[in-house]
DNA sequence: CGGCCTTGTGAACATCCTGTGACATTTCGT
DNA sequence: ACGAAATGTCACAGGATGTTCACAAGGCCG
């Protein structure tokens, strides 16, 4: 079970870090000489990457799952800002190297600010272009690989990032791929709380739409597998209107094994212990109603 | 209150410890007039920075906790390359923008390879270095996430970002969304008057148009839920026709922990003290307030 | 002292948010 | 191609939160 977990998926926004894994981009331009030689060169390089010659919809990038893109404003016309402006928003992972015409210093501070990771003003070398992305992925990603195989731990359940998988006594939780992505960022900011924004945009890659459920869903399953191996224990509390916390809490009165290093009213759970079976609501204190 | 202020774009009412929030920065170069024009607009942007002049050994650079640094390759001599890879080696989340004079597409990709990660050749505009120091930070903290959070404090309450909550005592408040970003934003200003407008457009995004109590409802819901919890405390104060300041000012004479830094007659809490139990005007200040 | 405006309250009401279970879609192995 | 597993969407139910109101209380000014 579970170790099916293909690691070397693309994209992987989330953690892991595929080291200098395939990587996918995507070149928006029409100087075909330009183009050519550059893609040549990421042939070379392995890596996988499509050539746009027109202005493809922000939205339709997304479903490319790309590392970087590169591209050339000229293709964009009158609607590049705009354009610009809306990927990164809805991207905000993903590398842009802006490599266009002559261009004022006006005009590549506007495109750094509104979200460009680099600006290459043509005539460029190809070479540097690819040195360019390299460096954009990488300080993109570099959190991620990360990942020191330091296994994490709180309460009952041991993580371990090497086996995408989270354990309770030697059992594995049998955690899907997302699952797992899901409780390592939560648990590796342990006791801060993630909102649902951060925890989609780094989970999923792109900025979440209104609506969405996804975190909620992921987090129900997460719950549910914890909560079969591990019963005594609640890992995920709920902070309403903003997002979850990580922090293992044990329901038994004497073990105060919290993990929550300051501020916790020992006199918390005096209040209503058998209340709440499954309310993870996360009402902080207020035993006492209002 | 929807799509919840997604802390990044908007008027971040939380503490502003996300989006500008102070950089540490350090330019290494000899160049006068171009340190000069650069340390002012840095000043301006009250990013913290620093000049140095000479070739600092790597080491010595970890100890700066800086979020970026800016160097000219030239004051390295011919070092420049394996200090380049030994700090890069060192400190793989310090963001480094190269800034030197001309160079060849070899050694542009040289050092980008090396780990740099942005290359600016001189002569250059200041507004476009900050521009490519401020895309190297941006994405090289979005994983972070780490907001600083320096827990706030004032009296007996805490204010804990990382948390979204208040404490008093390791008791939470409690707070809503809404509740802790309003008491956030207050404390934040705090000994400052704000005007209500200001609030109204930084906790909502928006102009407040008139009539609309929401402030003045929200205060009172802090209001209540900071006397139930630190009942010999006042926090928030009104200022008539103006807004609130956010102060904690103990009721116990004695106790002088007022920490209302300037500007405030020393004599103000012996007038009516015992006056007005629950009467948070605050008049007095007034008029010093514009 | 009296009128006019601002702020404090409490409650009713309208919305939004989250937990869930069911179902649609995509991915992947056989 | 087929089927199982994983992931993504939906719609509903309840509870939590935000907004609006009407009115009382208090401050400002003549």
């Amino acid at each position: 079970m579970t170790e099916s977990i293909t690691a070397s998926d693309v994209a992987a926004p989330s953690g892991q870090g595929g080291a200098s894994s395939a990587l996918r981009i995507a070149v928006l331009d029409r100087d075909s000489g330009f183009i050519q030689v550059l893609s040549k060169r990421l042939d070379r390089l392995g890596w996988e990457h499509r050539v746009l010659a027109s202005p493809v919809p922000a939205d339709a990038v997304v479903a490319m799952r790309l590392s970087a893109l590169v591209v050339d404003l000229a293709v964009l016309g009158p609607q590049a800002w705009e354009w610009l402006e809306r990927l990164c928003g809805t991207l905000p992972d993903l590398g842009i190297v802006v490599c266009t015409g002559p261009s004022t210093v006006a005009q590549r501070v506007r495109g750094l600010r509104l979200g460009a990771d680099d600006w290459i003003t043509k005539p460029c070398h190809p070479e540097e272009v690819i040195a360019r992305v390299q460096s954009v992925v990488r300080r993109r990603r570099r959190p991620s690989g990360r990942t020191e195989t330091k296994p994490l731990s709180a309460g009952e359940v041991e993580i371990r990032s090497d086996r995408f998988q989270a354990f309770v006594g030697g059992d594995s939780l049998d955690l899907t791929r997302r699952e797992f992505e899901l409780i390592e960022l939560l648990a590796a900011a342990e006791g801060r709380v993630l909102e649902r924004e951060e925890i989609y945009s780094r989970l999923w890659g792109y900025t979440m739409v209104r609506g969405d459920r996804s975190v909620d869903v992921f987090v129900r399953k997460l719950r549910q597998k914890l909560e079969k191996a591990s019963p005594r224990w609640r890992y995920i509390h709920t902070h309403f209107g903003i997002g979850y916390r990580f922090a293992a809490e044990s329901l038994d009165l004497h073990s105060a094994e919290v993990e929550v290093p300051p501020s916790v009213p020992a006199d918390w759970d005096a209040g209503d212990q058998g209340e709440f079976p499954r309310a993870h609501q996360d009402r902080e204190l207020t035993p006492d109603a209002l």
